[in-house]
DNA sequence: TATTGTTATACTCTATAACTATA
DNA sequence: TATAGTTATAGAGTATAACAATA
């Protein structure tokens, strides 16, 4: 006798997976040199410059808190305050070289450790969890802070 | 023309879907006056209490980084250390009465805005999540950083 | 006046290395 | 010797309030 009942809730699921996902993150960044807000960031601007208010909003930061972000990622040679030419009290942060590239790295690192999470998930379970979390994060508006690149071809192999 | 393709790959949303959580649960924390890490320190001891190491290799810090942690959620009153009284090297961390109470409406808030996250998903499509869910937080051995309770009566009316 | 961004200040969070005390 | 935990130190992350400069 016992229920023998596995399934835990969608909150618990939902919870826990970002406590796995947040340790994977971190892992992988730390690997670069990088802290999960370091590599957050880099991931932010892979898509595209953006302002500090911008960055501040998606982030879900103080201005203040981006500021300092911003300063001590800009000491380390990774990214870079441009002017913005429309509007000359703004700033555009961008990657530099050597940001993008660690940028890459971290990213593809980052993907291949996370898709060895649903080890044991069918190629059709991964479709419709995709699918499932996909509908979560456009209801919710959820700011771009991971790119959607092709995730079938590794970094290293693409042209 | 144009491929009509909103599906999102498991890596972007396994990221995207973590990014949202944890601004809900820093979110939920702030209302109740607790950081995201402090508010995981009493999640985690709702279940029971648990010695430094443990909760360190739990949470993933460093061992010095829980004792600063306890010593601030400490000297708010929250959580107690005591004796372990088979080893008296050793300490327990356990809630305080009034740590209990404010992470039993931590817990709940946090439930409740995480169960709105899903607001388009159907029941069926929600038990499905939870199932994929839970077998990767199972697969790679999560650690109970979120206790399941009966998530459908909110802790207000539990007996 | 409103907005963009920085400074000043004060905590919290985190890790590494060295340490104390007990097993 | 090994283990449980703390201390010392240094840096990163964060927020609030006050500020400067431009729109």
């Amino acid at each position: 006798m016992g229920k023998e009942n596995d399934q835990i809730g969608v909150v618990t699921a939902l919870v826990r997976t970002a406590f796995l996902v947040n340790a994977v993150y971190a892992e992988s960044g730390r690997g670069h040199g990088l802290t999960p807000q370091q590599g957050q960031l880099l991931c932010v601007l892979m898509a595209q410059p953006y302002g500090m208010g911008e960055l501040s909003s998606m982030l879900g930061l103080a201005k203040s808190s981006l500021t300092g972000l911003v300063d001590r990622t800009e000491r380390n040679g990774l990214v870079r305050r441009e002017p913005d030419p429309r509007d000359s009290r703004a700033v555009r942060v961008a990657l530099t070289t050597r940001g993008g590239r660690l940028a890459e790295e971290f990213y593809a690192e980052t993907c291949r450790r996370i898709e060895h999470l649903p080890v044991s998930l069918t190629g059709e379970e991964r479709t419709t969890l995709a699918g499932l979390l996909g509908r979560i994060v456009r209801d919710n508006a959820v700011p771009m802070v991971f790119i959607e690149l092709d995730e079938a071809v590794p970094a290293a192999n693409r042209q």
